[in-house]
DNA sequence: TGAACTTATGAACACTTGCTCATATATTTG
DNA sequence: CAAATATATGAGCAAGTGTTCATAAGTTCA
């Protein structure tokens, strides 16, 4: 039942910066890097470690093409960053901002759909 | 600096769901309300408490039909919960995991934004 | 160097999104 | 009831999104 998330003084830290428009832009624009299923999924994946791109491609069950525009824009806005492996290139996240979004996302959309995680 | 945010075993409950299509989804729909600078201005306001339709549409500096077009569809998502009282209808949120989520994802925008909140 | 393999990119397209405009619905007051 | 106020809704549209298709670019190995 609930997550384990705890977080102090919460209305404070939300009306702290509601009035900074650049703050609030840069949160939409997070949750929008999670609000795709492809792009997701990639992000969940990566939560576990880094992955090449075939990898995704697998995990995410779509095209070629489809991972590697996904990777552009999670590249785009710095929330994976790439290395490369001979042929292969490697993909991680960012920093573990995400981690934690996506972990607790994941949460309270599973007690949502009545499966939180016994 | 860093959030007060805590998290046991993080990649432990992002792997545990990354089968589920379902929880995954719903995580993605949760985001996608996030994602949009009205509705994000709109549920940001709302931790606050809850607050009539003209209050939202000052705070969000929107149409009063944009504002009511964003409302129906956090409502539609089960995101937020709305009364009558007298000719105005009054807004809150549905539960707290919306508010979770706003102060992590501000918090960390925040961060990367470079204003951590002292 | 030239295949084979892996990843990236550009164009095009169907689909979605968030807004405006006009109008409907609901509530209070005179 | 009629007018005033507050909110909701439907149609329409410009802009954005995620994919596919075709092709380019980078790497390895013979």
């Amino acid at each position: 039942m609930a997550s384990e998330v705890t977080h102090g003084n919460l209305d404070q830290t939300v009306t702290c910066f509601l009035g900074d428009e650049d703050v609030i832009y840069e949160a939409t624009q997070i949750f929008d890097a999670l609000s795709d299923y492809t792009r997701f999924r990639i992000l969940a994946a990566l939560c576990a470690g880094e992955r090449g791109v075939s990898d995704l491609q697998e995990v995410c069950q779509v095209s070629q093409s489809a991972i590697s525009h996904q990777l552009r824009m999670l590249r785009d806005r710095g929330l994976v960053t790439a290395r490369r492996d001979g042929q292969r290139v490697i993909y991680r996240l960012a920093d573990d901002h995400v981690a934690m979004l996506i972990s607790v996302g994941l949460s309270h959309a599973a007690e949502l759909t009545g499966k939180e995680g016994e």
